[in-house]
DNA sequence: ATTTCGAAAACTGTATACGAATAATCACCT
DNA sequence: AGGTGATTATTCGTATACAGTTTTCGAAAT
């Protein structure tokens, strides 16, 4: 059939099985998740209409529900990314280092030898990724790495507290990431992480996380830091 | 104009200025959590319409947000209510130990003054609630007391996530207080919560809440197993 | 009497349309 | 030239309509 349709019906043609407003909601999901959407876009429910070439209605249902989820929020004309402020950062860390620790421990209880298998090479991966210097690849192994381990997460309440804000977690990301500076102390974190899941150690993970989330924490400030350095002779002129 | 009609309007004129699928929202909200939707009843957005006197789509974005925010769930034939796992019950008690002794901490530090106040005026009208038997005002005082405290732990993000899992937190509770017995063990740890919140005694609030969260498992443990040894020897005849 | 087949009813998802509210633009006045 | 008011355009909420699907009820046949 039409399999050269701009990315009309091609979108949503992997969502065999759900309706057009899931299907919707899932490609939005993947470009929010991949940053595909920038901070000044706002998502009108007839333009995603028009590009989907469906009806306002299964796209008005995507983004009140992805508002209701967080990854968007409504405002007074179409929808726009959530403001993550640096305070904000700041609470989610607060929170990871809270949750992150049972779920690792969980994990490591749950996780299939499969997967267990998978999150190795998915480490390879990001071990070679590094190497290369391809910083695409990384997070993206990174990424799978971090979902591999959280769906074998057992309290599906927990798990799905971990994903909620995972698109938070991601943007913090994206800026430790631009430091290549940082690239070993992710691998190692995650590839300690990996032996203490390999070894059943539930007690190892938890602790091994912990350690991971507070360096994650230090490299966000010390990017945040960098950051507000160049900023400030700029933004000195308004009072 | 119609002030007279049934309960068509009735129902919304209370939420002045929200739309109209807020407004319907609200209300069965207050149904659910009043008990007024038996767990045979089965929403349909054309009935919910025509109650309300309005179009399907106000009426359908209400059970579809009620859906998502856990207080109802899809079925082949209208929303109805979700039924409560007994393993996924566990696992928000689980949750909760996590969350709760952090956030009860940091609303120790935010409590303002009048707030405190607003919280010791609704832990009298609960302990007045108990007094009568009035099990309906008393799970409405012991809610409000929770949003008090809840809405003044200042890490946001961990704020929306307690509130997040509130309604499943909330179809607990109901089972608990069903029994009457209960109702001075939640009374009591309420009151032994806001004496920390009273003294500013964060890590006073931190255990008490913790101990708290120990006793509604506990509570919810034993009524789960008078449940089921109510529950045996009818299903004992299927299978 | 039970089972099976079929028709009718109900429900969901989507499309289209219309009115109201709000933001943006432009013209006009000072 | 800058501010102010009016007009236009965009967007949202709601109404109505239609098609596809599932369920339920009833009738007929075994």
């Amino acid at each position: 059939m039409g399999e050269n349709l701009p990315d009309l019906k091609s979108s949503l043609s992997s969502g065999v099985g759900q309706n057009t407003s899931a299907q919707i909601h899932d490609v939005l999901v993947g470009r929010i998740q991949k940053g595909e959407i920038g901070l000044k876009d706002r998502l009108v429910d007839t333009a995603v209409a028009a590009e989907f070439g469906v009806s306002r209605m299964p796209a008005r249902d995507a983004l009140m529900r992805l508002a209701h989820e967080g990854y968007l929020e409504p405002s007074t004309k179409g929808f726009i990314l959530p403001r993550i402020d640096h305070q904000e950062i700041l609470e989610i860390f607060d929170l990871r280092r809270l949750l992150e620790p049972r779920a690792a421990a969980l994990a490591a209880q749950g996780l299939s030898e499969v997967e267990i298998l998978l999150l190795d090479a998915t480490l390879k991966d990001a071990r070679f990724a590094m190497e290369e210097g391809d910083q695409e690849n990384l997070f993206r192994a990174c990424e799978i790495f971090r979902n591999g381990w959280v769906n074998a997460v057992s309290n599906s309440s927990l798990r799905k507290t971990l994903q909620r804000y995972m698109t938070q977690v991601q943007a913090v990301r994206m800026m430790t990431f631009a430091d290549p500076e940082n690239h070993p102390v992710i691998v190692e974190g995650n590839a300690r992480l990996f032996e203490a899941f390999r070894q059943r150690d539930a007690v190892a993970a938890s602790d091994r996380i912990l350690r991971f989330v507070f360096d994650g924490e230090a490299a966000y400030l010390a990017a945040h830091e960098e950051a507000q350095k160049h900023k400030t002779p700029t933004a000195a002129r308004n009072g």
